[in-house]
RNA sequence: GCGAGAGUAGCUCAGUUGGUUAGAGCGUCCGGUUGUGGUCCGGAAGGUCGAGGGUUCAAAACCCUUCUCUCGCCCCA
């Protein structure tokens, strides 16, 4: 069907099984340092209060003026929508902490996530409306050693899954909050009478979001700002010094890289460090993942002053760049055996057959129709399975099966209860199988 | 949100200056004598040519609108 009575929203789009194995293996990386690391794991509600993207993100950020999906519901939906879907996660994170007293937790909290964040933008290669995100934050403590080890765990994570090389770490600090505002002032100040040398779009800027001039794409802009206040001027000693700790503590982790003055981002709770992974080789959408220190956020919400610091990844843009350095997801999902029937004696015993190969952790397929023998055996087949079991109306007769290696073409008539020993022995033994026991497992995280 | 390009079977694409029942490859399903896959051969299913409207004797092709995707901008994951 070329035109489905139903589609995929705009920007939204179904995670297949070939991607999930992909994501899942993703998700494995960021769990497992995450664990090494302390971290814990959270999930927050999809949709919040508004207001607490509203006031944390900034009411003047792209993200929170044009981007949020408002959520209603049909008993309200005459009043102004009162939530909103998460752009994003550290906000709610945030909240989270207050409303459960995290303070009292032995500090720093570090609080990990992953799930699907919603942004109203125009979708692009790389940008969706609905998108996963994984998030990892330190809370309650500020060290230059946490913003170090915050990042050494991302390119930990993202050495895991082998595309390190391809991006670069770039990073910056923005200084305290009253430094940006100082800043922002001076930028203004030096740009008055020079609106009309600035493209438009960056006429408008300087009224919303002065400090995205530092990384705008316009040579106007970029000429007019060489003679522009620098922002280190505005940086205390305090955050010059701490910033420049941060950098020796990257150097003795062996982390690469790149100092970048323009680097500001654009949500407002910012401040201190910032810094982003970069793919240089796409034009846009170019952020694999970007974070930085959010120190007045908390007492934004209401809370105690606490610290915090958090980063964010995109799981599709990773995808991306793994399908675009040819990485190969290793999965689970290989069929072990296909099993063939004919005859309905035979197929009645295979129902069983099936049931107790796949309680032994054997990846089992088989009994799925009425088809030829042949059909059976291009399905067993297409599905890829290492071993075929056969049982027709002469086995039932015998009392045998015949197993048969699929790559080397070669079978053999067995005793059927000797079928289930003799395919767990080659596939190498119980040990290789998937099993699982509910009650001696770890609880431990999440699958998701 | 702004600007540009694209939209033909599940996938990748043909379809000549508008002209008979819209094609190929791959994929899917079924066969190629009695119970056997991967190669080969045959057959079938699958498309109101993204949707709506208009021009015309005639439109997948031309015009308008709309939807979706892609690219650039903005922004960011």
């Amino acid at each position: 069907m070329s035109q489905p009575l139903f589609r995929t929203p705009k920007g939204t789009h179904d995670v297949l099984p070939e991607d999930h194995q992909y994501m899942t293996y993703i998700k494995k990386a960021v769990r497992h340092r995450a664990r090494q690391a302390g971290y814990k794991r959270i999930d927050t509600p999809m949709f919040e209060n508004k207001a607490i993207f509203e006031r944390g993100i900034g009411e003047h950020t792209d993200i929170v003026e044009k981007e949020l999906f408002l959520v209603t519901s049909k008993q309200k939906e005459d009043e102004e929508a009162k939530f909103a879907l998460r752009p994003e996660f550290t906000a709610g994170i945030c909240r989270s902490f207050i409303e459960h007293g995290m303070q009292q937790l032995p500090q720093p909290v570090e609080l990990y996530a992953i799930g699907q964040c919603f942004r109203h933008d125009r979708p692009q290669k790389g940008r969706y409306r609905q998108f996963h995100q994984f998030n990892m934050e330190v809370i309650g403590l500020k060290d230059p050693s946490i913003d170090a080890q915050l990042i050494l765990v991302l390119a930990k994570i993202f050495g895991d899954i082998k595309i390190l090389d391809r991006l670069e770490l770039n990073i910056n600090n923005i200084g305290t909050a009253e430094n940006r505002a100082a800043y922002t002032e001076a930028l203004k100040d030096f740009f008055i009478g020079k609106e009309r040398n600035l493209p438009e779009l960056d006429q408008a800027r300087l009224q919303t979001n002065p400090l995205r001039l530092l990384d705008s794409k316009e040579e106007d802009t970029q000429i007019l700002l060489k003679n522009a206040p620098a922002m280190d001027q505005f940086l205390d000693d305090e955050s010059k010094e701490y910033h420049k700790t941060v950098l020796e503590y990257l150097d003795e982790l062996d982390i690469k890289y790149v100092e970048n003055p323009t680097l500001v981002r654009g949500l407002d709770y910012y401040t201190q460090t910032v810094f982003e992974f970069l793919d240089n080789e796409t034009g846009s959408q170019n952020a694999v993942g970007g974070g930085g220190r959010y120190d007045g956020l908390i007492e934004l919400f209401g809370g105690q002053p606490t610290p915090g610091i958090g980063f964010a990844g995109g799981l599709e843009r990773i995808v991306w760049h793994m399908k675009q350095a040819g990485i190969k997801v290793p999965h689970k999902d290989q069929v072990d055996v296909f099993v063939a029937q004919l005859g309905p004696e035979a197929k009645k015993t295979c129902l069983k057959l099936i049931s107790e190969l796949r309680d032994k952790g054997v990846h089992t397929l088989g009994a799925l129709g009425e088809a030829s023998l042949k059909s059976q055996m291009r399905l067993a087949d297409k599905f890829d399975a290492r071993y075929t079991l056969l049982l027709g109306k002469m086995e039932v007769k015998g009392g045998t099966i015949i197993l048969k290696d699929m790559a080397a073409g070669k079978q053999k008539e067995i005793p059927f209860e000797e079928a289930i020993p003799k395919v767990i022995e080659l596939l190498g033994g119980k040990d290789k199988l998937d099993t699982y026991t509910m009650r001696d497992q770890f609880v431990d995280v999440d699958e998701d």
